[in-house]
DNA sequence: CCAATAGTGTCTCTTAGACAATATTTT
DNA sequence: AAAATATTGTCTAAGAGACACTATTGG
């Protein structure tokens, strides 16, 4: 495939266009026993021989971007995206991110239900759900350290204006489950009653099964959907955040 | 520079790494005369020729993403960034994007008070400030209509959290001024006293200088500078937004 | 004085947050 | 009944929006 001589108005790039590598990585976060986690794995290759990375992998030459972002959370996952969410979050290319040469690499932010596999990839390598809270900086390869909190940053603002905490929730939730997935992004804690009002009072956040659980201790919950609302109106506000509440 | 053989785990990828080319792309946006105006440049060569695009170029081999935005950004406008915004918005890689081959661009915002400097560009092209209220879907090259339409929206997006509306404003500027760029982004009416108070009330959002302008009809209007907050509490309301209020 | 714009005060309504009270289950 | 969790109700305070009113300029 012959490509670009030129591209916009001038003829300074008239030379042939610079070679890169394009790359996707992958920020997949779960919540697991109170734990907000990444899936991360172990390098069995020089650079960074050893030590975690995120999961990624080389994008196509013929594979559209998310394409290639959904077939890496398939291959390390083993699971397709339906359950969860997958949204880009950033694109990372300093020349020197990678010392065997220019990789630019598009990040992807996923958001899924603790479902309990681990792992299951199809690469040889390692890999497995780490507690963020026993990540340390520049414990992990490449630019990943500063993708991974990105990621996170991202994903607890959006928890904050969107129904995306549903996102690390089984299909059907209770409210509980919900404000539990709050809680340990946002590693605070929320008013049940409050919280459970102001849920079920947005529109379009849950949507209410009809059923409820059974077998758990105290009074049975009733199981909700995500909402078909793409942002939260009112928002659901972060306790604290960064302080200032007006004068 | 010889490049990559093997990334992460597995040896699927121990053939040569697929070439890409990378670009990056500018929606760079200014308010002029109550309309919301983005920078376009006419194509010069085909694909697309006579059509308008959004400025951009290639990335250098050796060059770093924000550096090549920000050299994009004063080779069309002749300035540096200093006075307004500039931020990541998305990459987009369709395989087919680009007609001549496999190019994956970096799209960036830029918002820029309206500086009188339309063009000043060293490409050939000619470049100008078109209203989006001028621009039809299809109009643009490449994928551009949509890269625009993120741009627009993340720019509608972020005066509501941010104190970025100051960015299109001059460095010195009376509420008057930021309220009319929320009214031409937005495409709404502000209540000038709500807005005032609201303003100035919201710690970090301004900084009074102390000074008042003069020589207009009216009372004069206090100057201000753009505060250090990075983010509004509480935000800015869009009136209507997503309709919805709490049942 | 009038027109025009800047800025403040007041009132009402909605919503966040604290927390009492009630409901429904298991043990 | 006691413990545990779910869910609803009540109260208070802060902020949004409507809008009267005051302040300061040019004609």
């Amino acid at each position: 495939m012959a490509l670009v001589l030129c591209r916009q108005g001038g003829d300074k790039e008239m030379a042939e266009y610079p070679p890169f590598a394009v790359t996707v990585d992958l920020v997949v976060l779960t919540v697991r026993a109170d734990q907000l986690c990444v899936l991360l794995v172990r390098r069995g290759i020089e650079p960074y021989r050893g030590a975690w990375a995120l999961p990624g992998g080389f994008v196509g030459i013929d594979e559209d971007l998310p394409a290639a972002a959904t077939r890496e959370l398939a291959e390390e996952t083993g699971l397709a995206e339906p359950a969860g969410h997958l949204e880009q979050l950033g694109t990372y290319g300093h020349p020197r991110r990678d010392p065997r040469g220019r990789v630019v690499t598009v990040a992807w932010l996923a958001l899924l239900p603790d479902q309990a596999n681990p792992v299951a990839g199809t690469d040889a390598a390692s890999a497995d759900w780490l507690p963020l809270s026993q990540l340390s900086p520049g414990q992990l390869a490449f630019d990943h350290d500063r993708v991974l909190a990105d990621g996170v940053e991202r994903a607890r603002a959006k928890l904050e204006y969107t129904p995306l905490a549903a996102a690390f929730c089984p299909p059907e939730f209770t409210v509980a489950q919900l404000r539990g997935v709050y809680e340990t992004v946002w590693g605070t804690r929320l008013d049940p009653r409050n919280f459970h009002r102001k849920v079920t009072g947005t529109p379009g956040f849950v949507a209410p099964v009809g059923r409820a659980t059974e077998g758990d201790r105290g009074r049975p919950a009733q199981l909700f959907r995500r909402g078909p609302a793409p942002l939260l109106h009112p928002p659901m506000l972060r306790p604290d955040q960064t302080g200032q509440t007006g004068s």
